[in-house]
DNA sequence: CTGAAAGCGCTTACAG
DNA sequence: CTGAAAGCGCTTACAG
């Protein structure tokens, strides 16, 4: 049988209030006391009871993670970040994995975080306004990361300008024709960034005068199939783009794999940008945005322990970390379009 | 603040005795008392505060996960295979991750789910027979998953047999001159799968009586890079292989991407088969063998579950789900060598 | 600096 | 079928 604080207490000739105060290193104990305690723990073997600790405290030590899919590249990262900085502050961490709209419902419906967590973070998970209430309306701290909901202290990038970045890189090359592999065209979870990198995308082409026909922004559903899939659909235009941004790295590397299966080279005939500097991105050598996503997960939990120190949260903090452009290989400067090419030739 | 038990049985009028079997669905509670107090929990929103319902009960209803980095593919699938069962079983999950060799001495000595576990799943991590002892000795069920102890229950495959497979494919396709891609080459964990699978692929070439020259064994650790060096090193030999098994999809990936680089094609000029069945596989194209991986996870909950029941675990579990050729467009049949060719020239 | 006692919010014999 | 009481293993005023 593990050894419990009497125990300890028996052993050291204390009381366990002593013990207790004893081993957490509060102040008012007599370095002796405090030496007999310590070597009685020792020598039992002595670790604390954390549920009984919590009961006590009133806390639960455990931070809540909502995440949608947590599988993916994406969110384990995020998850990841966060979770180093919080176990080294003590805390354990609790995922509740949501898919699909009914899950997100299910969820917040049930609210399996109550009486377990002492604070959340959401993840990338837009909240309607009625959930937004439900959940501040549990009275613990809550912080967001990739979504901003002007309610809850947030951590996340400016997806908006990052496209643009992209974009801009683009054009720089010298692309005039320019398309678009978007997420996921019905998505039911309504995320905002597929929305916003469109955003930045569109905004780049209007500024520069350039064309934005319906045909050239394609969905890619952010996986690889979905990715190639698009480029096939851009490549069989009669005047395919010379530029491609894809909202994922993942959707960029799928459209590299149909590009070169279709007899297009990258970066000869088209030029691809993908988003988010994924695992993989380098050994590709793909040109991307990178987004620091295990930093977003930490940053989001350095949040959510400040918030919980400071008992209540002051003006609601917004974090936006910084995306920058990694040119790898992918991207080069334009080349005669096969239009132009053909017209060259019949002259 | 949120209702206690207390709250729900002064508004039932009855006791928290009573409010605590109702509420569990135990026997020996009037229907009619059972309806007031559900109704009352119902009108409080009162769900029960699982740190005083553990501390009562004496469980901690949480299942401890060890996993070398949870962040990749595999372990993230495995993870996630137990998370559900558990879950819906209402145990909750602590993962600790480690990474290292000292990652895995610091776990076994500082055991930081001491009274924090009802049970524990230790993932791919080889134990020595001290760290062993150790975890046996805290009391608490163990299973293990990707080794085989002979002490605790273990949900694996034969890694081995996987591997012959693969490697008796390549050789009924034709190759004779065939090359192992394998994992690292000096792991400090000491992994026993990449043991395994090439023993099993040794085992296929010596029946065969086929060469197993030390150049055509090379490390590729696991990664897309690594196996891209390895199908370099490879290809660069005097008689490179018609035949390569790599001991992971990754690394299959990363040597058909090399391959295609220093202009071999695959499978005309070498075919490729890996291990896993990763989720990307499929859109590579890649034969692999399959082995199922949340499964995986899901059984060792399971056999976990089971053992919780059971109180003392009879004869410790042995399960070995099957593994499966999956043949898709990176094999084919043996086509005459580079060296063959040559000859013929000459002729 | 230290201890006795109450309390955290449940569950579980035990008695009735 | 129900309730009073003890107990789970800690922490924390309070008194000394």
């Amino acid at each position: 049988m593990a050894a419990s604080i009497e125990d300890v207490a028996a052993r050291a000739g204390v009381s366990v209030a002593t013990v207790s105060r004893a081993l957490r290193g509060l102040p008012n104990v007599a370095p002796t006391t405090r030496g007999r305690v310590l070597e009685a723990a020792q020598v039992l073997d002595y670790v604390t009871n954390p549920t009984a600790s919590r009961l006590a405290v009133g806390r639960t030590f455990t931070i809540g993670m909502v995440v949608p899919l947590f599988t993916q590249w994406f969110f384990t990262q995020v998850v990841a970040g966060a979770e180093a900085v919080l176990a080294t502050a003590g805390y354990d961490v609790l995922l509740y994995n949501v898919s699909g709209a009914d899950g997100r419902r299910r969820f917040l419906d049930r609210m399996p975080f109550r009486k377990r967590v002492d604070g959340i973070i959401v993840v990338d998970l837009p909240l309607a306004e009625d959930e937004r209430v439900t959940l501040a309306g549990l009275g613990t701290p809550v912080v967001t990361v990739g979504l901003v909901t002007g309610h809850f202290p947030s951590v996340s990038i400016d997806n908006a300008a990052a496209a643009t970045t992209a974009t801009r890189h683009l054009v720089n090359l010298g692309h005039e024709r320019l398309a678009l592999i978007s997420g996921v065209p019905d998505d039911p979870l309504r995320f905002t960034a597929p929305v916003d990198r469109r955003t930045g995308w569109r905004q780049v082409l209007v500024e520069k005068g350039l064309d934005t026909p319906m045909e050239l922004d394609v969905p890619g559903h952010f996986s690889l199939a979905g990715g190639a899939e698009a480029m096939g659909q851009l490549l069989a235009l009669d005047d395919p783009p010379t530029g491609v941004f894809a909202e994922s790295d993942e959707m960029a590397i799928g459209a590299m794999k149909a590009a070169r299966e279709l007899g297009a080279r990258v970066p000869g005939d088209v030029s691809i940008v993908g988003f988010d500097d994924h695992d993989v991105a380098e050994f590709f050598g793909l040109t991307t945005v990178a987004q620091p996503v295990r930093q977003q997960g930490a940053v989001a939990a350095e949040m959510l322990l400040k918030a919980l120190a400071a008992g209540a949260a002051d003006t609601p903090d917004r974090v936006v970390l910084p995306t920058r452009l990694r040119v790898r290989s992918t991207t080069g400067s334009v080349r005669p379009s096969r239009r132009e090419r053909d017209l060259a030739a019949r002259a």
